[in-house]
DNA sequence: GATGAATGAGTTTTCATTCAT
DNA sequence: GATGAATGAAAACTCATTCAT
């Protein structure tokens, strides 16, 4: 998968090899079935590199957690900022950018860090802040800011802007798993934006003005 | 002459001890986690028993994931089993019924079954259909079912039963990952209450009639 | 070395096979290099049965330790009890006494164990007092109650029985790192019983009435 | 322009920097123990340093207890040479020379290197050869003139000079482990002083003319 | 049917040592 | 000459699994 021919490079940034190979192996495995000899294969360094660079397995997971949660954040934040909210364009604007949260958190680097959170939370709470911090709360929190613009334009009425941001995800996410198959199975785009428009129509028959 | 007091039971269901014992050490552990020693001293019973009996550590879990999931849905069902459709009533019992449902779905036993299959999906994407089968579908079909028959007394306007039962669940869920900080924080009854209330209005506005 | 064919028995004390096994490896290799692995090979059976007997290769360290000191201890308590204090044979039988418990102590088993305990109570002194309580104290105690004797005969002044058996033990090894580079070289038992001879005369000459 | 703050020393020896930082890096863990990482760390310099200067581990090891063991003997030679032989002050010369001597051995260093050899003797029996001819032999030489010059004087009376010294320094530290526990207590100078008195005076009842 | 005792394979982690700069 | 970054080899320890009784 590499560009370069024998040796990738000489001494380029380990680090984001390591990281890079981590995502995969983590995400597929889970965090104690990943094991840091099979990271170390996959990003073609020996293990002790990768103990010298992030001093544990748990840091190593921890980095890569964040990394993973700040990336899938920008996406989802990106998406809400996208949102055209001038009255003629918001409906469509409004089901374009649920899509694009929602396939944000489906990208396969994503929904393996949903699993492995999930999973690793009962052993580690604290892993559950750092995700929290770094990808949920600043989605919901543009979220609600755009939906705020759309309550102070008349054109929804939102007297609890937050909620109606985590009750907009919700909805649009209400058929993800079942078609999804918790996250096992592809999803074509077009069968993504079906379910998440159904969830959008159903937001703004409760929210519109 | 009979039971002997010095062991517990002379030879009774060691299967139902030993499914009894898996289930915290799967819940607080994991699936990798979990050794079969802890879980053969939880049970008092040797490790080849547990050999005999269930034939290998993963299929241990299978057993022990289909019957929390079996539990999990008879205790959700018979929450929406629960939902009076008496046009006096409808309103509260929705309420009533799906912060039932809520419940049932956060059992310490049922938020382990939760944590593990989204850990192991990755690795035995059957798992995902046992529990669906087990647990998701008859809740889904019952509760789709009840709101049919509000949308036939006319109190709900309901073209996809179906989808909105899924709606209505999503909606119910929407800021609990949130306040129980991902199952890792008990939360009180009043509180998971007041959530579902929110989101139960959401729905009501968006369905009545 | 062992006297049945190929599986030495099948179930036998496979706890007595590892503890032997071990002394040659802690005695050549001191403890930090000596591979629990080394030992497993060495007593033919496999690392996990070493941790399920021992817990811990420390553990298993602390118990070859005491072993070793009860042993050589029991050896040297003997030659002290051979001792004839008759007037007419307790010349002899003090260097014969001297020669046997020098000897007690250069088992090779003994000096494996008195190398290890010196290179390892920097780590942890506590190996010290078990030594101590085990080999050393007892040998000392059975000397110094002969050597009393012999001055309650009127053939030696003993004023401090204690202080005059670790002085006599101090004597007749005076010369033995040396001939023995430190337990390197095997050591004849003639050149033994000189040197100790050396010693036990000056004994004498400080201590005869 | 010439040395600046900032570097300890431009480049001064560094060889000697990691010398001083090996001793207690060697000292307090042992020799398998003891990191290079370590070492490094406690000289500041970097690890290749350390091998451009020593070639190896085992090489930097051999020249520190070179050092270490000159060092002991000087100090333990000059303890034998500050011996007044006068007839009017040998008495108490012999107690403070035996004292000073044994307490060479006592510094933490010296402490140190014991240990240390004794651990390393069995898988390097060559650093015995080292050490007995560093620190070993001028001491008993130098003490055994000394002893001669007494039995020159008609004040002892001593036929073999060497083994005479041998066995004064064995009765000085005849009760030295018991009370220092092995080096890992320490020791005032007070009680030390009295148990070479002991040792010592059996010492002149065996030889004094 | 139940078990105590054993094991092969695999885990994370550390260390002495060496390049390329 | 000094170093940051890299590595092969090996360490202690654990686990799911299976015999012989």
């Amino acid at each position: 998968m590499s560009t370069a021919p024998a040796r990738p490079r000489p001494t380029t940034d380990r680090r984001q090899r390591i990281l890079d190979a981590a995502g995969p192996v983590f995400g597929e495995h889970g965090y104690e079935r990943a094991s840091v000899d099979a990271i170390a294969r996959a990003a073609q360094v020996s293990k002790p590199t990768i103990y010298s660079h992030f001093g544990s397995k748990e840091q190593l997971f921890q980095v890569w957690v964040g990394a993973v949660a700040r990336q899938v954040s920008d996406d989802a934040v990106r998406a809400v900022h996208g949102l055209d909210v001038s009255p003629k364009k918001w409906r469509a604007a409004l089901v374009t950018a649920a899509t694009d949260l929602v396939e944000a958190w489906h990208t396969d680097c994503a929904a393996s860090l949903a699993r492995t959170i999930n999973a690793e939370v009962g052993r580690d709470p604290q892993i559950y802040a750092v995700v929290r911090e770094a990808a949920h709360d600043p989605v919901i929190e543009a979220l609600a800011g755009r939906l705020a613009m759309l309550g102070n334009a008349g054109l929804l009425r939102v007297p609890d802007p937050v909620l109606a941001a985590k009750q907009l995800i919700a909805l649009s996410r209400a058929e993800l798993d079942d078609i999804s198959e918790f996250g096992t199975k592809p999803t074509s785009a077009p069968v993504v934006r079906r379910v998440v428009k159904a969830g959008v129509e159903t937001f703004l028959r409760a929210y519109e003005a």
